[in-house]
RNA sequence: GGCCCCAUGGUCAAGCGGUUAAGACACCGCCCUUUCACGGCGGUAACUGGGGUUCGAAUCCCCAUGGGGUCACCA
């Protein structure tokens, strides 16, 4: 065990985003890779969008992921609390300082004020940035606004003409100038510190040693610098990685479809799959086989092989990997994983009538044709649905050799079936009855589901029974 | 718009001065299968452009172009 410390810290502002997850993946896997812990901090300081309900929904999403930390929101540890709310009074001492030794100071600009100001500079066309005008108030003038009953903010002193370099494990050295940046508000007027401000003191006083989060966050980080200057604090290292984006290389927002970790859950992704896709986004194994284990992910993962540019999130991608995992498991555990979606099918209390056997039978036709999960409940219609017979069907039935042809299959059709017995017997059915294969199984299959596609004979008829088999061509014959 | 990041097939990506420029997804074809799917085999397809540096550049440098991010009392 050594120091290395990561943390994710998301504002519950809503459900866990699949850019959130990799973050939060990319910590995760840093920190076992070296053995490392993680801590899960909630950044709720934005009182007005932050969520109770948001809050449990993330730390089920990253569970459900597979992702775990040592210290954090659920599980404690030694450097609560872990919600940036509780942690106030820990912040003022710091603020006190900064004031006390001149970095920053108090600023009575109202919202109209400031708003006025950045009008003026963008009209002259000159750099977008608070200009200071609250930097050099006395005491007199400040007593004087409070009076007013104006509630300061507090801004942090940005010292002019400075470079600033961002030490980057993903980008290198990435080089700021303070002159771009403006006296920034370090606590808001409620009292509440600001992110950049807040993210400081906790991954100091959290022991932070490493910062990995999504590239929005670099233009933040001089910003932070400075403040970790101004306070004498070590600086961790930072590791941004790129943004992910839609198909229309967009940062990915809702119209892109799915972007929450919970929407994939209920779609019937495997945590697995999703786990496995995610790492891929942005990061690639040494080798060349892609679909790996929780473990070996683990093993292999370095920030040296972090890509640099950012990824459109491919869906086609994600959905083989998960017709991968659902591959791979065995006939009883998915068909229990698959419970909750049967449950949800208009046959429900056809599929839960079925014996053990037979839903296994079930479960192995429907083994290889599952994307997600959620298919079952359109993969299992053949299987149940009453037959809906096109033109083209009616017109295959109709025909006297398919007529002929059923009517010796009910004769030949055993009373008991398992899937064995159903595959000896329709391979050799047609032989019985001296005709080719094409003039029997299609019509039956016709007859059956009224579909041209689907499993397997054999399978639907061990799930069907010959009982139903024979109702559903007993009803196939009657229509004259 | 200023600043910052990025740039290899449709997508994810390997490559880190000398390669026939990997692999995966998707797509197409063939095979397997008397259905669809699965599976197997094969194929189409890329270094954004222009200047340098170098014996040699996808790899290094500069410019252009394009995409993205950020400039809040949001994180």
């Amino acid at each position: 065990m050594n120091n290395i410390k990561v943390r994710f810290a998301p504002s519950p502002t809503g459900p866990l985003h699949i850019g959130g997850a990799r973050s939060a993946l990319f910590n995760y896997l840093y920190a076992q890779n070296r053995q490392g812990s993680m801590v899960l901090r909630i950044e709720d300081t934005d009182l007005e969008r932050s969520a109770a309900e948001y809050e449990q929904e993330i730390i089920d999403s990253l569970t459900w992921l597979g992702i775990r930390w040592q210290e954090g929101i659920d599980v404690g540890g030694g450097n609560g609390p872990y919600r940036q709310t509780e942690r106030l009074d820990n912040y003022n001492g710091y603020v006190e300082k900064l004031i006390r030794e001149g970095h920053a100071y108090h600023c009575f600009c109202t919202e109209e004020e400031l708003e006025e100001e950045r009008r003026l500079l963008m009209e002259k066309g000159q750099i977008v940035k608070y200009m200071g005008k609250c930097r050099e108030l006395s005491e007199v003038e400040r007593n004087a606004k409070r009076e007013q009953g104006l509630v300061p903010t507090v801004r942090f002193k940005v010292e002019q003409n400075k470079t600033i370099v961002v030490n980057d494990l993903v980008r290198g050295k990435v080089v700021f100038n303070s002159d771009e940046i403006g006296d920034f508000i370090i606590v808001k007027s409620d009292g509440i510190p600001t992110y950049n401000f807040a993210v400081v003191l906790d991954d100091h006083d959290m022991n932070i040693t490493h910062v990995i989060r999504a590239e929005e966050h670099l233009s933040n980080t001089p910003r932070q610098l400075m403040i970790y200057e101004a306070l004498g604090f070590d600086v961790p290292e930072f590791a941004h990685i790129s943004l992910i984006l839609g198909s229309d290389r967009q940062k990915m927002s809702k119209r892109h479809g799915a972007t929450s970790v919970v929407q994939y859950r209920e779609k019937g992704y495997l945590p697995e799959a999703v786990f496995n896709f995610l790492a891929l986004m942005g990061w690639s194994p040494e080798g060349e086989e892609e679909i790996l284990s929780h473990d070996e992910i683990v093993r292999q993962f370095s920030l040296d092989r972090v890509a640099k540019n950012p990824a459109v999130f491919d869906l086609d991608k994600l959905n083989w990997l998960n017709a991968q995992y659902i591959k791979k498991q065995s006939i009883d555990n998915l068909g229990e994983m698959l419970q909750v979606f049967l449950q949800k099918s208009p046959h429900w209390d056809a599929v839960r009538t079925l014996d053990d056997v037979s839903f296994s039978v079930l479960i192995e036709a429907l083994h290889d044709r599952l994307v997600c999960l959620s298919d079952v409940v359109e993969e299992i219609e053949p299987f149940f649905a009453f037959p809906v017979y096109d033109g083209e069907a009616l017109e295959m039935l109709a025909q006297e050799e398919t007529r002929q042809m059923l009517a010796a299959f009910l004769e030949h059709l055993p009373d008991q079936l398992d899937l064995d017995l159903a595959r000896s017997f329709m391979k050799g059915f047609p032989k019985s009855v001296q005709l080719p294969g094409k003039k029997v199984y299609m019509p039956l299959r016709i007859a059956l589901t009224g579909k041209r596609q689907g499993p397997e004979l054999p399978f639907l008829f061990t799930v069907m029974g010959p009982k139903e088999v024979r109702r559903r061509i007993g009803g196939v014959r009657g229509k004259e």
